[in-house]
DNA sequence: TCGTACCGGTAAACGCCGTTTACTAGCGGT
DNA sequence: ACCGCTAGTAAACGGCGTTTACCGGTACGA
């Protein structure tokens, strides 16, 4: 006679199972931080043993690691969501912005984790989410598409390329045509010598802006007390607007 | 006869201890990372047993929030250096943002230590790192000086007081008035007319670009992979000061 | 001078953790 | 009927934070 708390009743295919390791990983993480994320947790909690586990991760770390793409993955799920409803180009962008800060405040703990964290110094470069088939990670993806759609539509104030310094233009140039690849497999067109490395380096101050302020907030380093963090970010959103010269 | 590797070999103060455990705390995160911070390897490396660290520090997280301290301490003293270094304002903002970067980057763990992880859920807000005494922490005290000169010999360009959105006048507010007691205390006079609400505002948005792009770096999460990220920083600072209106 | 209270340390233990090793029950294919 | 694979188990190792009980000095007051 089996014990009762035992794992083979029914059949969990071994997709099934890894879906719940992710899943309550997940959980564990949201609930109780990333140190809270442990191996024999997860088991206990999928009434399995720990070291079964290791049929399916070769360490917690490479768990970790599925983990930082499936909350990549989600976060732009809902991204898309947020952006479909909504239709001019400009309205698009503001959505992705605070779809992205809505995001992060409320899931503090995968940001930190796939946004604010060194990388573990295994691979060479930082930038392994880059260029996997075409492009970047599904979430970065998103916001490419929208500056995409945005660039197709409108016109941008932009500084003019001699602005940009030399030792720029290449990684630009190279951002630029990265763009292009992912704009036209959305199938937007776009002229490209409306495309120019300004508009590169616009976005990647965009970013900057964005990146910096949704930290800052998600982490509490505001240099003052922010009484409305989503008033402050507004006007930055607005701020943003302005620079690039948009109007609806 | 007592051991030969004992502890008892020279009275070393309660003082001297601290300091040494700090000491490795810190050597253990710099080398190895957050996670190899061991109340166990520290104690090791001290000749001593693990339990003998609670008669110092009453937990891990207990030496990790002093270590925290240790840490932005330290980054202040670097960063007045590089600062003291610099006649004019201008130049000192530069340093400074400058020397943030520099520490950043050399400095990967404490920084992300300091300035991008989560405050533990303890106590009710996310600022108590404002407003011990006067101001802020060491760290957050060198910028406001820094910014407190520039604004004592330089106009600057900023919003109309009735561009800043009305649910933020109270936050910059109390935001000016901070900043005017520390620059106070630290002997430097400023009209208080020229120290606008968009004064405030536009400290706070420089802030958010210049922590952005250096979080940005030290994570590695570029949207493009940037071959010289110095450029691309001291560009920034460019477009920084030509926004505040700045000129030498 | 003698107690005594405290201070900085030790030893042992508890219950976690990741990971490795050896083993096994059950299943599909031949 | 057997073989081999898969997904799991049990036991163990060493490391971790933390608690408890104990202990040798040293400073200090009677």
């Amino acid at each position: 006679m089996t014990e009762a708390t035992r794992r083979d009743r029914g059949p969990h295919g071994r997709e099934d199972t890894d879906r719940e390791i992710r899943g309550r990983a997940r959980a564990l993480l949201v609930e109780h931080g990333h140190q809270a994320v442990t191996l024999r947790a997860i088991a206990r909690d999928l009434g399995i043993t720990a070291p079964a586990l290791y049929r399916y991760y070769s360490s917690r770390e490479d768990l970790m690691h599925h983990l930082r793409q499936d909350i990549c993955a989600d976060a732009a799920a809902e991204l898309a969501v947020d952006i479909e409803k909504v239709a001019d180009p400009i309205g698009q962008l503001l959505a992705a912005c605070r779809g992205f800060r809505r995001w992060a405040l409320a899931h503090p703990q995968e940001f930190t984790l796939v946004f604010a964290s060194l990388m573990e110094v295994q691979g060479k470069s930082k930038l392994d989410w880059i260029d996997e088939d075409l492009g970047a990670d599904p979430f970065g993806r998103i916001f490419l598409v929208v500056a995409g759609r945005l660039l197709a539509a409108q016109d941008l104030t932009v500084p003019a390329d001699d602005d940009v310094p030399a030792e720029l233009r290449a990684d630009l140039d190279g951002f630029r045509r990265l763009l292009m690849k992912i704009m036209s497999a959305d199938g937007i067109a776009v002229d490209e010598r409306r495309f120019t490395l300004g508009v590169s380096y616009a976005m990647l101050q965009v970013w900057v802006r964005l990146y910096g302020q949704v930290t800052l907030e998600v982490f509490g380093r505001f240099p003052l007390a922010v009484s409305d963090p989503a008033v402050l970010f507004d006007k930055m959103l607005a701020d943003l607007v302005a620079d690039l010269g948009l109007t609806r």
